[in-house]
DNA sequence: AATGAATGAGACTTCATTCAT
DNA sequence: GATGAATGAAGTCTCATTCAT
């Protein structure tokens, strides 16, 4: 079963639904490639430590070291780097086939496997999710690129399901559609709790990773119905 | 059992957790309030329709029909007009005590009413819900205010779960907190998903109403192990 | 002899050179009158406390307890009111006739007297004299208004310098006006310092009264080459 | 001696007490360092013309020739340009060093050589010493601006006093500094009303710049009571 | 390619003054 | 007379984007 989590999944290398196009061709000399580099990496720096309505261009081009005219040789605008930089991290920000859990068959196992790959990339890449949560919710273009990742997983998810409550396993009365919307969500929900918003407030318990991999997984055990009592 | 739902939950009329202050002080005379309450609406509007960010204050006003600077007379920015609307809204956006399910007491019938009446409200105020999302991820002060929203609606249920497990209706494994953060959470995104986002685009088929709160209530119930053969 | 001292002076209760108008005839119920007077004051405390150029009318209003435009059934503007401000401080301001030294004939004795008057009467009323040096910068009505009265002094100082060449107890080699001119300007320059930059900045020496004057004194006496060694 | 004159002195170069910081950096390229020279001169003219206050910033852009934008890559604000404006024009400000009167010893000759100095630094400048003193009423940043250099300057003339006090040519019954203090602000006050609030009113007999030199020198030696009978 | 200055549209605020009650 | 809300002109400042070197 392939019981990921929620909101992101990109594991499969391919062309990861082209999810933002780079209008700019790319630069032809090395020196071109180094400036260019530096403006994504600044870009990122920038827009996780002021958020990407407060970065104003001309910082990303101080932080990268360069003229803030040079920017444009590379991008047409914000919104370019900002793709830039989500497609640059895409490759980390999928959580690496989940270790595969080799060898076992046990449902409970590969799904508490699952969901925990998926809250350590979301720990790992907690800032940029953050970063896209705030532009998703301002750029329709990143609205729509974050739902179609959203999407992914869930249909993932979903045909996961379906085969589980074929072979038995989970509750026949759920719509593995919506069951997948619901669970799916659930789990992005709480790693945004615990890895966006737990940042930012100082104060606290900061959740035990390991109890959050736990309960998520029980509850979505359950929700199915998994035999067995745990 | 109040396994209430998601996010937001204030059937008790309760101090409405003071959120946002009026710092101007509220107009004396009848025409003041006249104006005053027409720019409310006037920002209501165009927040909805325009979005927080996109929005400016002339805009506002004209809604309104009055000169730019009378604004100020009652509100110090948009962030104060914001907090008026909001202020103005949370008694609607709070579901009303649920209906009670009057003469039962059945656990999975209050939770499915809980639920009922938590998506009934996130679906009437949901260009409000939209909104707030937005404005939450840029202004500190109401990133805020959502959390004390949504804190306070996890707490409820987290004693609601915990009643449950004292009775031996739910799961004793799961912490209370941590499961009501969890299943409140995936309340909370379905109904986003699916009246926010489901707006949005006007393709795809909307959700039934009530497959979305049976299947909510289903998950709900059995993640925490409710007794029964549903 | 009569060698006052310097930029202010109206000792003689005469129409004070009719310097500004009251445009606005003067209330006629015993109501209005109260009203204006409570905002002529309230304009006074307002000015002295924010400065001429920072203070609102809206400000005046609210310190006289009345509604903003109330203000315009009294004073055309904030220079109106400024106006009357300094006419009704004008009596105070002018220092009481010295007391007269009465019964000496020693010039060095009634220039002492003099210049201590005058000094007296700049610290008694040094933030007015502070609001009126900063509005004669601003207001070309009021920069005249200064003037004329700083020219009404140096005037009678110049007569009291000529009375006193003429009986041979003052340099004639000074002209008269030129000499008050400079001897009064020395006089107001002193007042200013002490009494309105030695408020602002808490810090130094609070200059002694006392020494001030007879500083003042004798280096005015000297200048004109009293006889006698002092 | 060193009986220079009033309320501003800095023949020495040394360290213009740093009176004014330039936050924005300076620019880089030939062509900024235009811009900004033209908008330092503009600014100037447009003060002189319209006075601090009634100056906008869109008009010192326009007279520098430039987009009102511009403005802001060069400076903060209407402070920050005044600043570079006095920065620039105190080199100028400063007579330069009286002309020493080499070779002769003559305390007399030296005053007058010293005021002399002063008095013409001030009429060439007198449009700028007009500003100050506005400007002085207004922002506490240039109030204090105006206080340090007229401290060194008194403190520098306190110095002299006491040398020839020590000499036996000064009186020595009255404090240099309070002395000083005196006598430098009658003579910048004779500057001021002579050059700035002579040029102000058309009407009147203009100074006679010669007849203000000597009777101002001729005040204060008298005042200090130097020996000889002129 | 890189630079960094120049541009200018546009949004925000303030407050003196007017005006309907 | 008094009230206090309404008005709207003006000025400030920000930055994405362009452009001459």
């Amino acid at each position: 079963m392939d019981t990921t989590a929620p909101e992101e999944n990109y594991s499969e290398k391919a062309p990861p639904m082209a999810p933002l196009s780079s209008l700019r061709e790319l630069p032809t000399t090395k020196r071109g490639a180094r400036t260019r580099a530096a403006l994504v990496k600044a870009a990122r720096k920038v827009f996780e430590r002021d958020g990407y309505l407060d970065s104003r261009l001309a910082d990303i081009a101080k932080e990268a070291q360069c003229a803030a005219g040079s920017f444009y040789t590379y991008f047409a605008g914000k919104e370019e780097v900002l793709a830039a930089v989500l497609l640059e991290a895409q490759e980390d920000m999928m959580h690496p086939g989940m270790g595969r859990v080799q060898g076992t068959d046990d449902p409970y196992a590969v799904l508490e496997a699952s969901n925990r790959a998926y809250l350590e990339a979301y720990k790992r890449n907690a800032r940029l999710m953050a970063l896209l949560e705030q532009v998703a919710q301002v750029e329709p273009e990143f609205r729509r690129f974050r739902s179609r990742r959203a999407d992914a997983f869930i249909h993932r998810n979903a045909r996961g399901i379906a085969d589980l409550q074929a072979r038995g396993v989970a509750d026949r009365e759920v719509d593995p559609m919506m069951a997948s919307r619901a669970l799916s969500g659930m789990v992005s929900v709480m790693a945004y709790s615990a890895f966006v918003r737990g940042e930012e407030q100082e104060e606290g318990t900061p959740v035990d990773f390991e109890e959050l991999v736990s309960t998520v997984t029980r509850l979505w055990a359950n929700a199915l119905r998994f035999p067995g009592h745990r």
